[in-house]
DNA sequence: ACAATTCTTAACTCATAAGTAAAGAAATCG
DNA sequence: CGATTTCTTTACTTATGAGTTAAGAATTGT
């Protein structure tokens, strides 16, 4: 009795397929150089067609980059593991395996590419993703702290340092060099020697802590690799 | 007896200011969108002009990026302070002071903005900017390794830490956000922590070190800001 | 002061892309 | 099955920008 008639499931799934294709395209191409004809291809249709549905190129853009940080959103999920060092390491490389994606990696080329033309998308993007990563790191940091597990004066520095020691080398590297994504050895490298820091740095029970991460094995490469 | 004529000293001159102009007018509107019109203008001379001094956008760009490179590397000159701490404390400031000027950061969105378009300019960028900082800082920190105030496994992984502690969190945000540009206060409190870290992780006197680096004041704002 | 060089002005060609219209074909509906 | 809706095909308009030309003005050199 719910069932759509065809004509608008149809839409629905044309739609799908026009903000796919214009994910695909504008992080290839850039705003500028990506073709709404480009896009219509890539959707498998034509370009009057696509203007049927969304009625600018702007139009499509702010869709897409609304549409993709609600995605975005989707992919932050918390492992869970045993003990606060594996619970870090599970979500070290959950968080890796998104940030290092190809598609991950050519949209924040893109937004930071468009950041000057369009500062919202920019804060849109800032907002959905890091700070919202932060924002959940920041609590679950200050639930170790709260069990004796952690001790620092600042829970977001605390939650940044982690960031900026697992990811940001290995980040910055591929957005600048798109070949440059690292493979799962280098990845493994950074984020156990960041872990080791961020425990030396603020665990109280450091030499326990280090033991537990020596033990700790990656995870296995996901099947979107 | 070695003066040039006007006439070649005007072109290289203009040369210069064609190149600088190119460098605003890119960082600005990035690659595509930047008209050749435009970097006349700002320029302060005429397209024909223009093309008479480069033959091509392309070239232009190429050229621009090649003469931005070379003036990168002059900005990381190693400031000298009166022990481990403090240099590490005056360089941290040193770096930030650069790679957070609103210049370097609308360069860096347009390297990143292109990068799949032009992977070697990205490549030319990461060896010239980056990689030649670490370079200089792994040299460093062996160093103060072999003088025994540093331990660590892995030259290397210890300086991108150093990096990522103590600027990926205000860099990338700014780099999301191009009004975002931290104050000097919120600096201050990145690289202060960022260096805590750094210390309780890898030196081999932390209690001294961290008395040390809180006697250490910021650096006077530099005029370019 | 005159000649040579360089720049400016004004106009141009060509290609590309955003956006649009109309007619016919295809899909869906009742 | 005919009516309606939606899409495709084809062609179009308009604007923009890379790159170019020619004539006259400005600058430099001798």
């Amino acid at each position: 009795m719910t069932a759509l008639p065809k004509r608008q499931q149809n839409r629905i799934l044309r739609e799908r397929r026009i903000l796919d294709a214009a994910l695909v395209v504008f992080s290839q191409k850039g705003f500028v150089s990506a073709s709404m004809d480009d896009i219509a291809a890539e959707a498998g249709l034509t370009k009057p067609t696509l203007y049927q549905y969304f009625p600018s190129k702007d139009e499509l853009f702010t869709a897409m980059m609304t549409e993709e940080r609600d995605h975005m959103l989707e992919s932050f999920e918390y492992p869970s593991a045993s003990g606060m060092v594996a619970e870090l390491y599970a979500f070290s490389w959950h968080y890796a395996d998104v940030v290092l994606r190809p598609d991950m990696l050519n949209l924040a080329r893109l937004i930071i590419g468009e950041a000057q033309r369009l500062p919202d998308v920019g804060r849109a993007y800032q907002a959905s993703g890091p700070d919202r990563v932060l924002a959940g790191m920041i609590a679950y940091l200050e639930r170790q702290r709260a069990a004796g597990r952690l001790v620092f004066d600042d829970a977001e520095l605390a939650a940044e340092d982690l960031w900026g020691l697992i990811l940001s080398a290995p980040r910055n590297r591929a957005l600048h060099i798109p070949d440059a994504v690292p493979d799962r050895g280098t990845i493994e490298r950074y984020i156990r020697n960041g872990l080791r820091v961020f425990l030396r740095a603020y665990s109280t029970a450091p030499e326990k802590d280090l033991a537990a991460l020596s033990s700790l094995t990656p995870p296995p490469a996901t099947a979107t690799e």
